[in-house]
DNA sequence: AATTAAACTGTCACTATCGACAGTTACATG
DNA sequence: CATGTAACTGTCGATAGTGACAGTTTAATT
């Protein structure tokens, strides 16, 4: 059993900050619990698969190779299970629910990797997927009672470090959008707008004549720099220039 | 200090399907945990609101009725935070940090409620916003040891109940999402919409007839039930329908 | 007192969008 | 073979949006 003491002291530093790189979370994770591989994962979905938008880990370069060189992530059920899903993904689980995805298990017993572990899957911003999935060298019966242990640590720390990042990038992302500040009226329009509403309409209820709704959107629309009212739409609901609630 | 082999009990309990019914796990976890009260929220960003999809608490109908007549779901700043965001929300650093919610803190206050918890984002499916909320009546340095000890407890069985919820609903819920599934070719002109580009440069870009691109969009219109081009993006990117660029 | 930013308004001409009309073709599923 | 679904197309008329022209007013900052 993991010492309890270093367990919360874990979660007090991912809490306030001190772990927003992923080598030293991942080192900390390391030294504190008896994980053998740590891997995060911040995608997009796409129609025609996944926008890989972070990816670190801990497997090394030589089975990153072979997860790609042999197209394992088209029939990895853990991708799939802890992205599409809530609920933590046991990877033995998967391995037994879905039979196709042998070739993955046996990959990785071939280059020494556990097969024991377990994906989170992440609270993100609208349109975004993320997870953190831990694996530990293991017997399956002391991965059970290990697990059943610390699942409850690997949840909040996952859910502390993967805040700590989207933070992180909100930072650097900031400074690109420094010009990118709309005024009060702007975002009034822009969010009537994105309701469905005409000129007229949004005109009516700020109580203002139409071509002063046409003047802000226009604003909107040459600060966004984008040609549409649809398009400047599209960018305000993904920069949150404009409330959703 | 609380129990751990009742705490761990409680998460095997919600893990393995013994606590889909809300009130169940109400219980349980008041039972487990010196726990005052909770809060299960699950909800849809419109872009005129919040639809509120799924709502249990254990607050009552006299609270509940306070906070509904009273306006006061507008300011909430916790409800904003915890949906929008991914860390755990300290309901006493909200009240700190948003000056404006204190009418909402001194009606608990007033009906005796405690001032002392924390919500926790909840990993949902795409479009859709969770959390749970939970209260405990103490002094905020009691609040602060005993937060520290459970966070880990309260965000897995929260991860867990969660899961729980969306499974057991996924057969009711899966009508809703057959409506509005877009096909292929909807998605593509809502993309391209989205970046801009007019039904005559979508037409050219897709290598079809602009009356096909207007078929498409009205179609995709139709089944998010929106008025305008515009409205339908904002929609589709609220909800991760269309990629972002 | 000068400057700046935001909020506001009008008109003209052009393009884009949207709803309603009425179809065809291809492919999978029962 | 029927049924359904997706992909496709044409035309008309009404409404909405867009850019370029040329301004006023108010409040805060320098």
């Amino acid at each position: 059993m993991t010492n309890q003491q270093a367990v919360l002291d874990l979660l007090d530093i991912v809490e306030y900050g001190g772990c927003a790189e992923p080598e030293r979370f991942f080192a900390l994770m390391r030294r504190t619990f008896n994980i053998a591989h740590l891997l995060y994962l911040e995608a997009e979905p796409l129609s025609d698969g996944l926008k890989v938008c972070r990816l670190h880990h801990t497997f090394g370069a030589y089975a990153a190779e072979i997860y790609l060189s042999r197209g394992l992530y088209r029939i990895d059920p853990i991708l799939k299970l802890a992205l599409g899903g809530v609920r933590p993904v046991e990877w033995a689980t998967a391995r037994r629910r879905f039979p196709e995805c042998e070739p993955l298990f046996e990959a990785a017993e071939e280059i020494g990797l556990s097969t024991e572990g377990v994906a989170l899957p992440l609270p993100s911003p609208a349109g975004r997927l993320a997870l953190l999935a831990i694996s530990a060298n293991m017997s399956p019966a002391e991965w059970a009672t290990y697990r059943r242990c610390h699942l409850r640590d690997f949840q909040l720390a996952a859910n502390l470090f993967h805040a700590s990042m989207l933070e992180h990038s909100a930072m650097a992302g900031a400074l690109d959008e420094r010009d990118l500040r709309l005024t009060g009226r702007e975002t009034e329009v822009l969010t009537w707008s994105a309701a469905g509403k005409s000129y007229w309409e949004i005109a009516t209820i700020l109580g203002i004549s139409e071509r002063t709704v046409r003047f802000f959107m226009t604003n909107a629309r040459r600060k966004l720099n984008v040609v549409s009212n649809t398009q400047a739409v599209a960018q305000a609901v993904r920069h949150a220039l404009i409330p959703t609630i």
